[in-house]
DNA sequence: TGTACATCAGTGAACGCGCGTTCACTGATGTAC
DNA sequence: TGTACATCAGTGAACGCGCGTTCACTGATGTAC
């Protein structure tokens, strides 16, 4: 049996994902979870902190699973591509499909909304409580292309962010016009495994050589790794 | 002298990126701009056609701005590389910023919320009003690249639709953020000029050479078009 | 073991507030004859 | 030119509604002596 509190969390995560956080109301939420509407603010103090806790629970589960990967790789011992970095965000991001329902897609709408909220409160408290994790992805990053100055770093890393929170937050239109257009349909792995090796491509973008004078599916599996790790 | 109309569209579209469409009422505008609360619904009928009003007015700026350059290619009789093709983005954005403080930010703001509204209203407004100029886009970039499928194509579109918006968007959060961190100022041209050509890096990857292999996968392109048109 | 009190989880009803919208009305300007 | 009517731009006040939050209260369980 799950608590009136696990019930309340449930519920929230799925009507702010589908309908943005001002735009679902605590009685749909209650309603919904079939709970009392006075026990949202009995267990969570405010609507905001509620937001906080649906936003941290899912950032914990996948904080989690993204460690695990990228212990994996600091134990393989072969030279690091852009690639393989990139990658261990595959399983982090499909695993969530196993909490619920088009889990993944959930959490980039959770995320996509935190980032474009205004007062930014739930960015600040993410910025926080994550910054050790984000860290850590950076450096390896960095492993694999060592050449690429601290500032370019840091605006790629924010294109690549765009990206995946965007194209999956907004995957079931996407999915849509993809399923009318071409006949096909796409899974949130598939659109993920496309992004991945699009995304390596532009990481591995040397910027010092001017676009055009090399073609840049030769540039792509390019690699300068310096003496040191860390 | 600005008319009550066009005073209220500017206010409008100023807090419609500050705060969100919702989390901006008609009394903020209103108060902000100094005419009569009444005079919205006078002038736009609802709340809702005054977020399509605003979103079109600047639709129209870019899209315009937008043509003009992409004849400058069309004129030009040199093969056209990815960079070429997705640099004509970069004038029609830095224009916004001459029509009021921050425009471009505005409009990405504009553009990502709207991306996200829930009831996709304002999307497949769009959709219908501005499918063409993203045709002829599309096709540019065809022309550039004309080996990769239709639906490889499609899906890069968009990853790149998402780093533009997303990055473009948030980008105040970003300048703050490289401002503490790097001691260094940038502006939206300085961003824009950054993600150009990392995107046409990752356009310009060939998905038949996977990464890393020279292994080919026939998979990925697959295409399954029908004969009639959908 | 019995009694008194404390803590916890929840509840039903009400609170005041800000919201988008409506409505009857005003005053200026334009048009018809 | 004068009069009657129509159109337009705007206004002030009120409408009902849904919102997050609060509050007094209940009943079950745990704890101290």
């Amino acid at each position: 049996m799950t608590s009136t509190k696990e019930k309340i969390l449930n519920v929230a995560e799925e009507l702010f994902a589908d309908h943005g956080f001002s735009e679902t109301s605590l009685r749909m939420i209650t309603a919904k979870a079939e709970v009392n509407l006075a026990s949202v603010n009995y267990h969570f103090g405010s609507k905001k902190t509620l937001i906080q806790a649906v936003f941290d629970r899912f950032m914990l589960r996948f904080t989690n699973d993204l460690s695990l990967e990228m212990d994996r790789l600091d134990e393989a011992d072969s030279e690091l591509q852009v690639i393989d970095v990139l990658s261990t965000l595959i399983k982090p991001i499909t695993q969530l499909d196993n909490l619920r329902p088009d889990g993944a897609g959930v959490f980039m709408n959770l995320l996509g909304r935190a980032y474009a909220e205004t007062q930014g409160h739930i960015r600040r408290f993410a910025m926080e409580h994550y910054a050790s994790i984000l860290k850590r992805f950076t450096q390896l990053l960095h492993t694999t292309s060592p050449n690429l100055q601290p500032t370019e770093m840091f605006w790629r890393l924010h294109f690549m962010l765009g990206s995946f929170i965007f194209t999956l937050a907004g995957h079931e239109a996407l999915q849509e016009i993809s399923e009318s257009d071409f006949d096909q349909k796409v899974s949130i792995e598939e659109i993920i495994k496309r992004l991945v090796p699009f995304m390596s491509a532009a990481f591995s973008f040397d910027s010092n050589k001017p676009y055009g004078t090399t073609q840049a599916s030769d540039d792509v599996g390019h690699k300068k790794l310096s003496a040191g790790e860390h």
